[in-house]
DNA sequence: TAGTCCATGTAAGATGTTACATGATTCA
DNA sequence: TGAATCATGTAACATCTTACATGGACTA
């Protein structure tokens, strides 16, 4: 069976975005090159061909508005099949796979979550993601320590680099959680 | 003209590792499973056809080692083109654009400067890294301060988890510069 | 002899990039 | 009238993901 069974990072940031409210392919392309969201393509290459396959998936509704003089414009909303698919991401379990190589979706996924999941939610997931990082920094660490003379300068500075990113992410996630109000003791 | 002028992230990493010393399809796997550079995939459906592209582009040559025993493997080394073509890359000016969207590939770059780039190119790059990463930040300060009471709790946290991402990155650059013997005062 | 690791590869499919195309409206 | 912005789209192309295929060698 070769179906993917997913939606790429770029389609829930727009089924996320449209949520929020109905939007327009171009709303979408401004907000992308507008807001911290420029990490996404604003490319119209990239963002009408998704609208359509959201559409054809029956995940979004686009219809015309003959606006206000300029040309026509085609908005987007949710439908129920989007809002159930967007939550089904959205609150998936954190994997060790997501922490190290799709941390920029998982952060997608968190963004959103205080609007369209489940209260708790975010704490749960602040949980589950704060348990990840602390299992995988050490294996970092224990690689650096048993090749760092054998690393180049500048290799050995990328890995601290890496490692000093993954450990801001940590504390990130403590003072998150304290935000929601848990302090929930942790060592 | 729809030719594309440069490689993939993944093909730049085989060049650098195979420039290291030669390497199988299998070593290069292995690699990326084994150490922190697993954020690159170790799926045979993308190095092995990276390899093959990076062949008839005259960047590596592979050659059979009928070694002890095991199965037959195809070793790569880079060309005189292969070189080339990595150093130009290397040493390409730090775009905004790869600060916004592409930060692994700016850390990847660096982390083969001191191997394979002349004398003074890794201090070049933190400095260039550096001052994109100086300006870049105030913007992103700035939309948090003017959303902030409209942003959803955990939208804001995203935002300020990257923020402080880029944080890190910046005091890096500056303890970087530091190991490379040069403080050279910025305010 | 059955399972695991070594080792290389291909096929189908989806997505993204870059560039091109079109046409209306506003503004200088 | 010409340029910029609004607004939507397509075409060609390269790359990546997932899954499948193959076969030798070692080992329990």
């Amino acid at each position: 069976m070769i179906t993917s069974n997913s939606n790429s990072a770029l389609a829930f940031a727009l089924l996320g975005l449209i949520w929020q409210k109905a939007r327009s392919g171009y709303d979408l392309r401004k907000f992308f090159s507008s807001t911290p969201m420029v990490s996404f393509s604003d490319s119209p290459g990239a963002i009408y061909p998704a609208l359509r396959r959201l559409e054809q998936r029956g995940l979004v509704l686009g219809h015309m508005v003959e606006g206000s003089g300029l040309r026509r414009r085609r908005i987007f909303e949710l439908t129920a099949r989007g809002r159930a698919e967007f939550r089904r991401w959205q609150t998936q379990p954190v994997m060790r796979h997501d922490v190290v190589r799709n941390m920029d979706v998982l952060m997608l996924r968190f963004a959103f979550m205080d609007q369209f999941a489940e209260k708790g939610a975010s704490l749960r997931f602040l949980k589950a993601f704060h348990k990840e990082l602390a299992a995988y920094i050490p294996n970092l660490r224990k690689y650096l320590k048993s090749n760092r003379e054998y690393m180049p300068q500048s290799g050995r500075l990328a890995l601290e680099s890496g490692i000093q990113t993954y450990e801001t992410q940590l504390r990130w996630t403590k003072t998150a959680m304290r935000t929601y109000g848990q302090s929930k003791g942790e060592g």
